[in-house]
DNA sequence: ACATTATCCTGCACGC
DNA sequence: TGCGTGCAGGATAATG
């Protein structure tokens, strides 16, 4: 049997969320974990048999319709899990942003204990869940902090800014997410979030003029204002 | 043990 | 026009 067939049968009972996985609970102590990674949605279709080109993966309904994962880049992913494997499963994962586990003390903790430059700590989701490339720079330019500064050597200030920041980032994220959801046949996460820095290297910062710069880090681009975050 | 790099995958923007 | 190249993203495996 494969994994994907040990769900056949099972009632979906809810759907919860950890960090950026979602979790579908089935019956008979499983569970189903997708991670949408960049482009992936997770929906139900109304008809299991008409699926679009780009979903990857589909479970069919006892209606006839389909829960589906599409995703055009197919980075996403969709897997089968008992309970007993949920706590490892998570084990690395920092706390929900609006947790109240999630305090400055802790960010402060997570920082001190590595040289890392503070983005590529913020992208670990280790010191806490949910920051990408484009909510970690933009939290990092909200508390104006210079993305390659190492972790340990950022002040308590500037920790508070940037606990504030990281808050304040992921609620307007998901709040406009769900909202996005709500729409009738709306899918559009991200859209409505004003990005300050993000994708706009060479461009003028809106708080103080100075030309947008974009960096290499972990692979990855970084866009900072070196006016603003220091 | 740590840090950096490659990999997955597709679509799109770009230069020639 | 069309083709090749490179980049985008998150997480993890592989390499240094």
């Amino acid at each position: 049997m494969t994994n994907a067939e040990r769900a056949i049968g099972r009632r979906i009972e809810a759907v919860k969320r950890r960090g950026k996985n979602i979790l579908v609970g089935l019956s008979g102590g499983a569970f189903l974990r997708v991670h949408l990674k960049m482009t992936g949605n997770c929906l139900v279709v109304p008809d299991v048999r008409l699926r679009a080109a780009t979903v990857r993966a589909w479970f069919g309904l006892e209606d006839g319709r389909g829960l589906v994962l599409d995703d055009p880049r197919a980075l996403g992913r969709i897997s089968f899990h008992e309970e007993s494997e949920r706590e490892a499963l998570f084990a690395g994962l920092g706390p929900e942003p609006d947790d109240a586990a999630f305090t400055v003390a802790h960010l402060a903790a997570c920082a001190r204990k590595t040289v890392k430059p503070v983005k590529l700590l913020l992208m670990e989701q280790k010191a806490v869940v949910g920051l990408g490339n484009i909510y970690a720079a933009e939290a990092l330019f909200q508390a104006g902090i210079d993305p390659k500064k190492p972790s340990s050597r950022i002040s308590g200030p500037k920790l508070r800014a940037l606990h504030g920041a990281i808050v304040g980032v992921l609620r307007i994220a998901l709040d406009s997410a769900v909202a996005a959801y709500e729409q009738p046949g709306g899918f559009a996460e991200g859209e409505n979030f004003p990005v300050a820095v993000y994708g706009r290297e060479g461009e003028q910062c809106f708080r103080c003029q100075s030309v947008i710069r974009r960096i290499p880090q972990g692979g990855r681009s970084t866009y900072y204002c070196p006016g603003c975050q220091k």
